[in-house]
DNA sequence: TTGAAAGCGCTAACAA
DNA sequence: TTGTTAGCGCTTTCAA
């Protein structure tokens, strides 16, 4: 019951392989497996053969019987946050070294039950990077549960035993508070996130508790949801207080963003003399002169490093891995006095 | 520490919960194809079973067999263009509404014989989408000569016979040469792209065209690279030249907000009043009150949908769609004079 | 070192 | 409507 092999326009297959170089199909697979024995005389005849054939193994077959996926599934939630765009492409070169691909689920911020769930646990993927701020775990346990190794990014979630990498937010907002303070500012606020989600969460903490510490008074919380416009509401509501803060700290820059464009534009305050304004993440576009953003900034490339090795490094869970970073001083906040020196000062040129 | 989540540690399949259901593996695998004939309590014990075993169908056995993959390859290059997190953001989410998924394949801008080639076609992709602007298509060929959809998104090549969908560069370029010459300028330059990719081409053209057709003397031309530091090397040469333009139409916003930073923080030229410029995109941050770049306009959604319309769209090739665009006036240029408004307006608030 | 044979998990043609 | 059977293209023992 055999069908017609070759009249159909289907890619070659090993078996067309073999049979042209007058080999086994096994000889053809071992020659596209890296340390197999393969005699030298074997390979030519193969790769010969390969070559007029323009034969590339299935991956999937070979997935399948190996029941090793070289993809690894990648979820995204707020694409639009200008911080992501490195970790995705640093990701995806980092992982295409050791043979990896990025299946890309974004996910559209919605709640309820999961439908990616199904979706992700039927590519048998080879992990997961969760790079969404969702504020459930569900699909992380659930895939983990699966078996599949999991690692959230800029997300902690210490309830479950999801494995993460992020930035030190608790030591990164503390150095934002005593810069700020240094600087002579008492009264403050925080242009918080998402409640809830741990990047804003311990962000404030390390603002607040540092305050605290100091002595001042707690700051101000506006929410902004990490949106642009959440951001600007903020400010506004906050600029048009009876008592405007004299320091803005924002939890990403994204929203540093917008509070810069805010006060300038709608309140006519220049930041850096009549309002500081800080943020975090050290996007790029902070650096360029017009905008020069205060901002904690952690690497990029760090955080992928850390997300490889927590992937790769086998069974063991709950390991939450921390980036260090640095604030990076510029010209949107007052700067401390002469003898207070930020530990580091990007200048215009 | 041993994790042992079933007694067995692989995936449940078919098999399993055909046994567990009572039924054949056919009637599994029925139940997860839609419009196939069975019976109502049939359906009822396979459902309670694969919910009971935390059943998936694996997905890459299911491409093996129907010859049909789910995944489609999205190729891009340079991902620091603000304008590419909107494309995947829509791709993807339009792709998932039926069942398709992007595999992402970031090339670093190499050249030379493409190691993502082999690559690309191991995996049987369902299709592929070019949204890098490299300068060879010779991956596109040898691709769509497999036989699978390929589309080139924002880069025409006229050579070969892949599938385009790009912005109407020539009719942007030349609305935006009208645009210049009604607000009196007579000296201009274009800062370029990369020479020889269509993107940067059609836009020259169109622009330096248009200015020939009203008789106004040829731009000067400076190459940014599509880069930031290309850009503003660019600008610099220009501005510090013998004869400075009173106007820089720029291949891209992205080179756009360069030329801006540059005027302003180095020459000291209020856009808009000083010196017109004008971009080509409009990424979000042009709309920013801080930034207002004039530009053209081309919707991300438009594009989105005649690049799946075009992958679904059969074997027909060589086929080039364009999606319309409008200038959108902002208040880096300056204006016309009041009795030639611009079409589009939009102003601060 | 090589080839034969037995699957990986699934679908689809056919028969019942 | 259901089950049986024969692959999809690959790897991997196991003999030779």
């Amino acid at each position: 019951m055999k069908k017609r092999p070759t009249a159909t326009s289907r890619p070659p297959n090993s078996h067309d392989v073999a049979r042209l170089a007058g080999v086994s199909r096994s000889a053809v697979s071992r020659c596209y497996t890296p340390g197999a024995y393969v005699s030298e005389s074997t390979r030519q005849k193969v790769e010969r053969a390969a070559a007029s054939l323009k034969y590339q193994p299935n991956l999937l077959a070979k997935s399948l019987v190996t029941r090793k996926s070289s993809i690894i599934g990648l979820a995204l939630s707020d694409i639009d946050n200008q911080h992501y765009p490195a970790v995705v492409q640093q990701l995806s070169e980092a992982l295409a070294d050791s043979g990896y691909r990025l299946l890309l689920f974004i996910t559209h911020g919605r709640i309820g039950p999961d439908p990616l769930l199904d979706e992700v646990l039927r590519y048998r993927l080879a992990g997961l990077i969760l790079a969404s701020s969702s504020r459930s775990s569900s699909l992380a346990i659930a895939c983990q549960t699966a078996g599949l190794p999991v690692v959230m990014i800029n997300n902690v979630d210490t309830n479950c035993r999801i494995n993460s990498v992020s930035a030190t937010n608790v030591e990164g907002a503390s150095a934002v508070a005593d810069f700020l303070v240094a600087a002579g500012h008492r009264r403050m606020a925080f242009i918080a996130g998402i409640e809830g989600e741990s990047t804003n969460d311990e962000r404030a903490q390390g603002f607040a508790g540092r305050l605290a510490e100091l002595g001042l008074p707690e700051p101000q919380v506006a929410v902004g949801a990490f949106t642009w416009q959440g951001a600007s509401e903020a400010v506004r509501s906050l600029l048009r207080g009876r008592r405007p803060p004299e320091a803005l700290f924002c939890a990403n820059d994204h929203m540093a963003l917008a509070a810069l464009q805010v006060s300038r534009a709608e309140f006519g305050l220049q930041p850096g003399r009549d309002i500081s304004i800080v943020g975090f993440d050290d996007l790029p576009i902070s650096a360029w002169p017009s905008v020069s953003l205060t901002t904690f900034s952690h690497p990029t490339s760090a955080l992928v490093a850390e997300t490889l090795a927590s992937m790769a490094g086998g069974p063991a869970l709950d390991v939450h891995l921390r980036v260090p970073g640095e604030l990076i001083v510029r010209d949107s906040a007052r700067l401390p006095g002469t003898r207070a020196r930020s530990p580091i000062h990007r200048s215009r040129d």
